[in-house]
DNA sequence: TACTATACCTTGCGCCGCTATGTATTGCAA
DNA sequence: TTGCAATACATAGCGGCGCAAGGTATAGTA
């Protein structure tokens, strides 16, 4: 699925965050956690997620270090730090108010967004606009 | 509460779709109707929305009239067409990618997160490093 | 030998939120 | 009647960031 860019940016950073709660990672592994999570639904670049790394990196969230895996391979491994625990408990919290907000009136609109989508006329709301 | 500006950038447009879609609406009532939606945890100011709302009148999303209020007051109401209908459900689809992937991690970690931000010593990761 | 997957990185473009600022009107309270 | 808050719209400049494109290098495999 092709992700508009600004909900790639809002949920980068509590995906990455999240994904090193688990465990320790590296920017590779980190693009196969995002894609095994969402059942191949995101499709992240590598162009997009060592900037990311930086970033919380030069935040602090994150720490980095170098490591040799049993392939021989050089690979930069991140760590969580506590200052990165504190930072994804706050992401969650602000993600979880704003989604409670799109399921308050989604969920008022479920069946009707079904019908529309699947075709049928809109049901015409003009005439008087609501006094909100 | 404060929310981060890419979190902010990734939930303007659906929530304002969402909003027309129940019913033709103007600027400030919008905001209000946020502030409604989301307990009072999102608060947007007036000079991130009418960028929001212009946006979306480029994009075809949406589409404006003046109209004068029972109040002697001019005001802008914007009305969501066929395009921006097909666009909120689009939306509505990509954000529940994404909250699929984050609730996924998050459900596997709600009890050591939560012990973790009450200030207990997390549980000691490094030593071998996960092989993703 | 050549190709794929792994593994890291940077540059430039373009977009957009946010703060600050501006204008104008209505209604209420001092 | 004076002043403030709420209503109602709008724009300019700044800084930040995704993303495509491009680059380097190694390991394994055909």
């Amino acid at each position: 699925m092709e992700l508009s860019k600004d909900l790639v940016a809002a949920s980068s950073s509590p995906l990455v965050l999240s994904i090193l709660a688990e465990a320790d990672s590296y920017g590779y592994a980190i693009l196969r956690r995002v894609r095994e999570l969402s059942d191949g639904q995101i499709e992240w670049t590598d162009g997009m997620l060592y900037p990311v790394l930086h970033r919380l990196e030069r935040l602090g969230h994150i720490e980095a270090r170098w490591e040799v895996a049993e392939t021989g391979r050089q690979r930069k491994y991140y760590r969580l730090t506590d200052d990165g625990r504190r930072q994804m408990a706050e992401e969650q919290r602000q993600w979880q108010a704003v989604d409670a907000a799109l399921r308050g009136i989604w969920g008022a609109q479920i069946a009707p967004t079904l019908a529309r989508t699947l075709g049928e006329p809109a049901p015409t709301r003009h005439g008087r606009p609501s006094l909100a």
